[in-house]
This record gives structure tokens, C-alpha cells and sequence, in this order.
DNA sequence: ATGGCTTCATAGTGAAGA
């Protein structure tokens, strides 16, 4: 089984950009974020013409996540149960026999904003909902964008960035607590080239000079991840006209 | 670099992202 996030920023402007590697990827699942489209204008019929079937959860303007898939979706939740948000954030389906949960974790803006105590408060309702799912579906998987560089070895420029909204204690606090349900990073389960990032700045010619931070993960389960084989960040579609700013991360699970 | 792009909602600029 293969997976897959991606914050496309804007799925109407990136469409070619997901069908294409889709076709050339060929996932199972694939977790978007950043659709920023209200549900009524989702690209169902592309997609299910490129062989995916799709939930989603959407809005005007901005947020917005989907789950795009080969086989049927079941048991969809919309949202983190019991706790109220306007802002489209969470999806979560069934394919196959994995929970996959696709997530668009709140930016922060700066550590000294309301957006930041909203992204804390938002980080523990995630993990206390995860914390009774993960009861109900061993096998899960968390993909999405995290907004948290979990490590200095995720910032190509950690001084810079030292306490700044994205790498701060209490965000990586929040990222441990989650590794702590007995998810796993399965970036981190192989060996992987220094300086692996999955975002870059637009401006500054960032991607180009490999100004990055890795912020967008998959996290498996204590029963999915011994049956990890493989988690690699694409960077192909950042090189495309017109990119999202972040790339694909995708995982191989190889279930008995 | 003191936010230097990009998106969306607008019909001039402003908000938000990370």
C-alpha cells in the first residue's frame, strides 16, 4: 500500500499538478491540504475519471482537505470530534483496513499571536481524539501538514529559526506528545540524504538555494510501521510552472 | 531584508501563509 500528503495550495490551480502525479505515483491514498475550495466545486469528476474516488472537506478561501483514493472510503469523520471548528482541518477515512487521517495543522503565524495558542489548544484536542482512535484502529495513519519541523535537522537554517513559530518547544512538545501514542515518523525509520526538506519559501529563490524545513509528515502506527518499507519526499512537482510550495511525501506499507 | 511570492476575494489593496 502506498500513501501519500501533499499541501497542493489551491487544488484549483494545482489540478494538472495532482492528476499527473497521480498518474505517476499511482497511490492508494492520497491526503491534500490546502484545497481552498468550497465542496460544491470540488474536482470530483477529474479525479474519478484519473480512477480516484475522493471525501472531502472544504471551504471558501482557505484550509480545505481531502482524501483521494483507489478503493472506497468508509467510516468518514469530518473534523476532531468534540471540539468546534469552523476551519476545514481534519478528514479522516477508512481504505483498505488503515485509519487514514489527513490533517492540516493550524500555521501559528507567530509565536506571540492568538493563531499560535489556537494551534496548541487545536495540537492537544488532535492528540486526545488520536489517543481513543488509535484504540479503535490500531492500524492508523496521520499524514498531513504539520506545520512543526520536528528537529534542528529539519530547518536548513536553525539559528535563524531558533524559538520561531514552526521549530518552538512547545510545538515540538505537541509533535512528541504525538509520537508518544506510538506514532512514528516514517521519515525517520531510513536513512535519508541531510537537508531533506518538504517546504520552500516562494520568494528568495528558496527552493533553488534549498531553503527549506520539513514540516510535512506521515506518521504510522505501533502496527503499521514494522510494515514500513520505504518514505521518500518527492521534490519533483516544486520544480514544476507554477508549484505549490510544499512537495509530496509518500510512504510504502508492505501489509500482511 | 525591514516579508523579497502566491493565493484568494476583490475591483484597490489586504489577509494569510510558513
Amino acid at each position: 500500500m502506498r500513501i501519500a500528503t501533499w499541501n497542493v495550495n489551491s487544488l484549483k490551480v494545482r489540478l494538472s499538478h495532482v492528476l499527473d502525479w497521480l498518474a505517476a505515483n499511482q497511490p492508494d491514498a492520497l491526503c491534500l491540504q490546502e484545497t481552498k475550495q468550497q465542496d460544491s466545486d470540488f474536482p470530483l469528476a477529474e479525479l474519478q475519471q484519473a480512477g480516484y474516488q475522493a471525501v472531502f472537506s472544504g471551504q471558501k478561501t482557505y484550509n480545505g482537505v481531502a482524501i483521494l483514493s483507489k478503493s472506497a472510503p468508509a467510516a468518514v469523520q469530518h473534523g476532531i470530534p468534540d471540539f468546534p471548528d469552523e476551519q476545514k482541518r481534519v478528514i479522516a477515512a477508512t481504505i483498505g483496513d488503515v485509519r487514514i487521517v489527513c490533517v492540516y495543522v493550524p500555521n501559528g503565524q507567530s509565536v506571540d499571536s492568538d493563531k499560535y495558542q489556537y494551534k496548541l489548544q487545536w495540537l492537544a484536542a488532535l492528540q486526545a481524539w488520536l489517543k481513543a482512535e488509535l484504540v479503535k484502529h490500531p492500524r492508523l495513519a496521520l499524514l498531513g501538514d504539520y506545520n512543526i519541523a520536528p528537529e534542528d535537522r529539519d530547518v536548513y537554517d536553525p539559528q535563524a529559526w531558533a524559538g520561531n513559530v514552526l521549530v518552538s518547544e512547545p510545538e515540538r512538545a505537541a509533535f512528541h506528545a504525538l509520537e508518544q501514542l506510538g506514532l512514528h515518523d516514517s521519515f525517520r525509520l531510513f536513512e535519508q540524504a541531510d537537508k531533506s526538506y518538504s517546504w520552500w519559501d516562494y520568494r528568495m529563490m528558496a527552493f533553488r538555494r534549498n531553503m527549506g524545513l520539513r514540516i510535512d509528515h506521515i506518521l504510522l502506527s505501533d502496527a503499521l510501521a514494522p510494515h514500513c518499507t520505504a518514505c521518500s519526499i518527492d521534490r519533483a512537482p516544486r520544480k514544476l510552472e507554477r508549484p505549490s510550495d510544499h512537495t509530496p511525501v509518500m510512504a510504502e506499507l508492505a501489509l500482511p
